[in-house]
Order: C-alpha cells, then sequence, then structure tokens
DNA sequence: GCGCGTCTGTCGGCCAGCCGACATCCGCGA
DNA sequence: TCGCGGATGTCGGCTGGCCGACAGACGCGC
C-alpha cells in the first residue's frame, strides 16, 4: 500500500523526538503516582494481602472480581498455552496496578498472576474500583497508561515473532527485559527475573536446547554473563547489534 | 511452578460461565454506546475527515496529538517490522475509537492507521478528549474497554505465535477474524476484509508461498472458499478441529 | 551443611517450511 | 470495457532449529 500522509497529526511539533523505548513502555507505577490523598483514599479500600513465591493471585479461566496493586515482590502475567505451558506475558513490579483488563467488560480471567518471589499485594474490587476512579480522576490516565503501556509491549513481542529468527528473538527479548526491569550499575545491566530457558523459550517461540545454545554464544561473545541464574547483559551495544544484523528484506516493500 | 490458589478472585459465582471469545473481545463501539447527550458533545468538539482508501490516518514515528472515531469504512492498524513489512495488529470497524494508547504518556505513534477502504473519522485533540473523560465519566469504561479488549487479542497472537505451527496458525488467525468481524449468514462466514496472502504471512510470521499453500488446502478440505479473494468459512467447525489437532504436548507441564 | 529435584549443556538425525523463480489469473482504475 | 500491476499458484533445493536423550551442575529447602 502507499505510504499515507497523516491527517491530523501530520503538523510536527519542531524537534519533538521519539521517547526511548524504556520511557515510552514503563507501565504505570500507579502507586508511586498516587497523590497523598489518593493513596490513602485507596489504602482504605483495599484489602492487604501476602503471596508467596510461586502462588497466584489470579488465574486464568477464574472470575475477574478484582483490581490488584503490587507493594512489593515481583508478579510474572501469564497466558497458558494449548499445550498448558503458561507463556509469560510481562513483569509486574511494585507501584504497578495489575487485573484491570477485565474490569470494563466484567468477563473471566483470560491470563494468570504468579508471584515470582514473596509479594505484598492489594486487591480492591471491581466496583470499588470504578468508585474510585470516579471519584479520583487523576487515577483514570494512570490506568489508561498501565493498559496503553502493556499494548506497546505485546505489539513489540507479536513483531518480534513474525519478524526474526530464534537468535534474534532472543536477543531483542533480552534488550526489552533490560529496558524494562534492568538494574543498571556501570554500564552492565542486571535482570533481576528468575527466568528459566523454559521461560525464555515460551516467550519467543522456540526449544528450551535452542535457548540454552544461544545463551551460550552470547556468553562465550561478552554479550552477557550468569550469575545466580540471572542474566547480567555485559554489553548492550553487542547485543543490539547481534539484534539488528539478521534483519531480513522486506516483501513486498515499495522502494524494495 | 506449581498451580497457585488466586487470593481473592476465588470466590466463584455459582454458574456463572466463561463467555465466548466473541463476546470477550469486541472492542467497545464507542460511538454506538455514546448516549444522545454524549454523542452530541462529541460531535460538536471533534473534527472529520474523509480517509481515502490507502492513506494513513497517522503514521508510526509520528507525533500522537489526537484520538479517532471511526464513523465509517474499515481502519487497520499496523506496526511495522524492522524489514519494513506493515504487520496488520488489528481492524477497527466504524463505531470503535482509535489511536488513544498515546494519549495517557504523549509519546509519538508505535502504529500507523490506514484506510482499508474510503473511510469516515472523526478526530479530537488529546486535550479535548482528557477534558471530554472527565465531564463524561461513562466514557471512562468505554476507553478502558477498547485497550483492555486489544490487550487480549495481542495476547492470543502472541500465545498462538509461541505455540503453534504455520498450519495451525493460520488457521487459528481466520478463526480470530471470524469471531471478531466474520458477517454469518447460514451457517457460512463471510470476512469481509481486504487481506492478501503476504498480509496474512507478516500476520502469523510464514511466507506468501506457505499461506497460499495451506489457504488451498483449506479450500480442497471444503474448509473455506474464496470469492472477490475475500476468504468465506464454510465450516467453522472444520476450522477449529484443524486448529486443535496439532496441539504439541507440554514441555515441564507438571503432570505431563 | 547436605540432598535432591530442577535446570543447564550437549548431541545429531530429521523435517517443516523458507525462498527464489516463474507462469497465470484477476480486481481495479481509467 | 480493457489493460496492467499486483496477487495467486506451483515447484524443489536447502537449512534453521526441533526433539528425544543423557550427563552434569547447582539453587533451594530442610
Amino acid at each position: 500500500m502507499r505510504d499515507g500522509r497523516p491527517i491530523d497529526d501530520r503538523q510536527t511539533d519542531g524537534g519533538e523526538a521519539f521517547r526511548s523505548v524504556e520511557a515510552q513502555h514503563t507501565p504505570s507505577k500507579f502507586l508511586t503516582r498516587l497523590t497523598g490523598p489518593d493513596r490513602a483514599a485507596l489504602a482504605a479500600l483495599a484489602a492487604s494481602r501476602r503471596v508467596p513465591r510461586g502462588e497466584a493471585v489470579f488465574s486464568a479461566g477464574g472470575p475477574g472480581k478484582h483490581v490488584y496493586f503490587l507493594e512489593s515482590g515481583k508478579i510474572k502475567i501469564c497466558q497458558p498455552s494449548p499445550a498448558g505451558n503458561e507463556i509469560i506475558l510481562w513483569f509486574c513490579l511494585p507501584g504497578e496496578i495489575f487485573g484491570l483488563a477485565e474490569v470494563s467488560h466484567g468477563g473471566g480471567r483470560v491470563v494468570s498472576a504468579f508471584a515470582c518471589e514473596e509479594s505484598l499485594v492489594l486487591s480492591l474490587s471491581q466496583k470499588d474500583f470504578r468508585e474510585f476512579l470516579a471519584t479520583h480522576p487523576d487515577t483514570v490516565m494512570l490506568s489508561m497508561q498501565a493498559l496503553s503501556s502493556r499494548l506497546r509491549v505485546l505489539g513489540e513481542m507479536v513483531v518480534n515473532l513474525v519478524s526474526d529468527d530464534a537468535n534474534t528473538r532472543i536477543a531483542k527479548l533480552l534488550l526489552r527485559l533490560a529496558a524494562r526491569y534492568g538494574k543498571r550499575e556501570g554500564g552492565i545491566v542486571h535482570l533481576d527475573l528468575p527466568l528459566t530457558h523454559e521461560e525464555i523459550a515460551n516467550m519467543v517461540g522456540t526449544t528450551r536446547q535452542t535457548v540454552t545454545t544461544v545463551i551460550g554464544q552470547f556468553r562465550r561473545q561478552g554479550v552477557l554473563s550468569i550469575e545466580n541464574r540471572r542474566i547480567q547483559i555485559e554489553s548492550e551495544d553487542l547485543l543490539t547489534e547481534i539484534s539488528q544484523a539478521a534483519a531480513p528484506p522486506a516483501k513486498h516493500r515499495p522502494g524494495s
């Protein structure tokens, strides 16, 4: 199809830069951005729960009656595959809201939320959440930002999955995880995520053995190292090079 | 990980059925669900634009300053791959809102919106849209529903892409498109979507030739037929069987 | 501190489907 | 109505990576 001219977005502000992936895709730190009074109102409404490591906050197939906020710990949001593998879609870090996708249509859960480590979670019934939004208008944008951010994450995953070979998919996954969850110290990015090779394979559509092979190659190339089965990216630049090296030519691209 | 018990969602309502995919994933028909006064207020604020077939409403990389509503026509939302292929993420039908993911963080566009056929589009600046939400609280849930619905669509795509072989991915894509956009007449589902084999290939991560081969097989099996280069699903049941036939066993599944 | 279950590392045969190429068809715009 | 550019249909050589199997390592719970 021809490259079209945008309609109303066509006037661009001079010098407005496209934001980095990190800034663009950071999900709403809902709790952090609540003002004092809003935060107090939420705390008065919500129930607090401790979730042990490995336990589910909610499960796919169950009812979706509550919205959750992560006080501390780490949550992974998974969708089951037909074969029963749990595909990790994204992680939630402290401050983030989750489980709100069902608020608007009142349906059951399509995804599960598991605690990767012991976590402290606030829960609010959907009814109370709707009332909270209605009486705290600032929180509407925070909720929409959480949903939008995750929409972009999944969009990136889709494009990655349909476009790239296994090597590149793994490289790009690691870069995305680094951008969103990495802790940076002197040029090295620590991924404080308890990810097995099987979980990585499930996220990028390959096999556990292929991930083991590729991660081993990345270690030998000095791209990353492993400590306590956690990945540390020694050179984001090298990983970026790897992820761009195998770009295939466009089929059916005007001007190709 | 062990199957966890849900925390606050664990009490289920007796007999509450998990809704069908069609009901669950129907995006918010925003315009249709607006009440008369809300609709009039929106019409007073928004600008109307006619978009010829093939033109972009907005483009990836451009600024995201407006929110759009589709009065008539058909829009496809695409994200460019590194090779320059436009990957269709979803379609928008009349009544739907689109282009709102950038409202909450004010960033540039990651996706493009193209008119598949001549379309009539309302546009509203983000600023006006925020004010509209603030003064029309019913529209907050409609907006969140649109975002949530698309989140689920992309989640399904991700799980489909990482789990299935090419044959199954194509079958499931056709079923999803049928559920969301199909017109049903006497057991046959018409997909009134102008999709080429190349576009289908881009959506499921395969090649144009593989899609041509698989679509040909489906025709010979009586699963579907083609008219004016539009797919008609003759037997959803058969297509569903095909999409379930190749389910691989779970790796690392407790109890497998 | 120790044992164990899970995770990682390796191997090689096999095949799903990629890909370049070419012929034919047909929907759309003038 | 007609011409043409894009879409569809087919082919077969080739290869990326799947997969079952096995050995060794190690993180975690007791």
